[in-house]
DNA sequence: TTGCAAACGGAGGCAACCCTCCGTATGGTG
DNA sequence: CACCATACGGAGGGTTGCCTCCGTTTGCAA
């Protein structure tokens, strides 16, 4: 954590991913990793472990306990380090379940007009980025999952901001990134009334939309 | 840290402040908490404990080592625990410090044109939630430091807010929470291209203003 | 210069966490 | 049903951080 080069959602660098193909690449990453175990008990543990440390981490922060983990899930700390021998396995596993998850949405929204499929899969982004929060400044940033997940979110979204862009919907001078910085930051600490989420986010939208004269 | 109620930057609730007092009310509050121990020996541990706890956090986070901090100071442990008995203590001198800063600069900004004056000070912000951004989540909310400090950030920035609203530059269904929150999201991880920053502060700006027809 | 209140430093007891290791239990296959 | 590869649990040793306590040092006022 000494590092402190938290480059959240990437640099805007590597910019070609799912380049030409439309918004259903999506689901093709979903397979690289999920390295789910065989036998039977054990795949219940390993699920009930990783449903824990969600948990955990979402109220404790980076830095919660593995050992309450494996209480939480009612598991030994044992068959906790076998399923996950670093810290680092853990957050992972976490974060590749929410990026899925994010990765199908877009999918589920390309049928909507340019717009409201963007706007629909940045609300989307929104309770990901909540979740992602505590992870993110623990993640590697540099390990080979993160990059995927990176490409494979770049894929899903992507396209729905160029297609916002070429109907002139969406700003022509904002990039990827920086939607996602803005949208993303919105949730990073939780809201109490979901109200105000809701005119917040409405602002961070208009932001991104290109000013038309009213009428 | 298990209250997982992370109400950032207040709930809008309390909106009754430095009401009718023009935008000098932010120096007000300089000298309400500020309780600086008298000895020399003391004054000069008390700063060195001060500067070293900030950097501790913005490296490490929240959870930073005290005997790290008090090892940076190069002051003995015991030195770091009589000044700072709590843990909460010290987020709260460092937090402090921050939000004088930033209510003199809404003092310094006042002469500026409505839209200017806020935008400047919400740049100003921008910078202190970088800081912030840190100590913020374990920041005890209840703590009576931190309900004076909301209220001098409340003193300081609110006219601001107002004016531009007055002046019809600021939309005025945005209250100054949602502001600040749409705001402040926006470093929650900092940036590795300060252009970058550029670009998404100008589309959160833009998400504040009023849309006026072009030309 | 002297005296003492104020401040200093860090040893050490305690608690929490990390992770390994190994004896035990069990799913599933032949 | 019997076997064994696979998985389980948690005791325990090592590390680190928290915080208190107390003998020593030091600023400063008289």
């Amino acid at each position: 954590m000494t590092d402190a080069n938290g480059a959240a959602y990437g640099d805007g660098a590597a910019a070609a991913a799912g380049d030409g193909t439309s918004a259903d690449a999506g689901s093709a990453p979903a397979d690289v990793f999920a390295r789910r175990p065989k036998r039977a008990d054990a795949r219940r543990n390993y699920e009930k472990l990783l449903s824990a440390a969600r948990e955990a981490f979402a109220e404790a922060g980076v830095s919660a306990s593995l050992e309450d983990i494996a209480r939480r899930a009612r598991v030994g700390i044992g068959t906790l380090y076998r399923h996950f021998p670093t810290r680092q396995d853990l957050f992972e596993s976490v974060y590749v379940d929410e990026v899925e998850a994010l990765c199908r949405a877009a999918d589920e929204l390309a049928g909507l007009p340019p717009w409201d499929a963007l706007a629909g899969w940045l609300r989307r982004f929104v309770s990901y980025a909540a979740t992602k929060r505590a992870i993110a400044e623990a993640l590697n940033h540099d390990s080979p999952v993160f990059a995927t997940c990176r490409k494979a979110i770049d894929a899903a979204g992507r396209p729905l901001l160029r297609r916002a862009q070429e109907s002139g919907d969406a700003r022509p001078d904002a990039s990827f990134d920086d939607v996602l910085r803005l949208v993303g930051g919105v949730t990073m600490y939780p809201f109490a009334d979901p109200a105000q989420l809701e005119r917040v986010l409405t602002m961070a939208l208009d932001g991104i939309r290109v000013r038309r004269p009213p009428g």
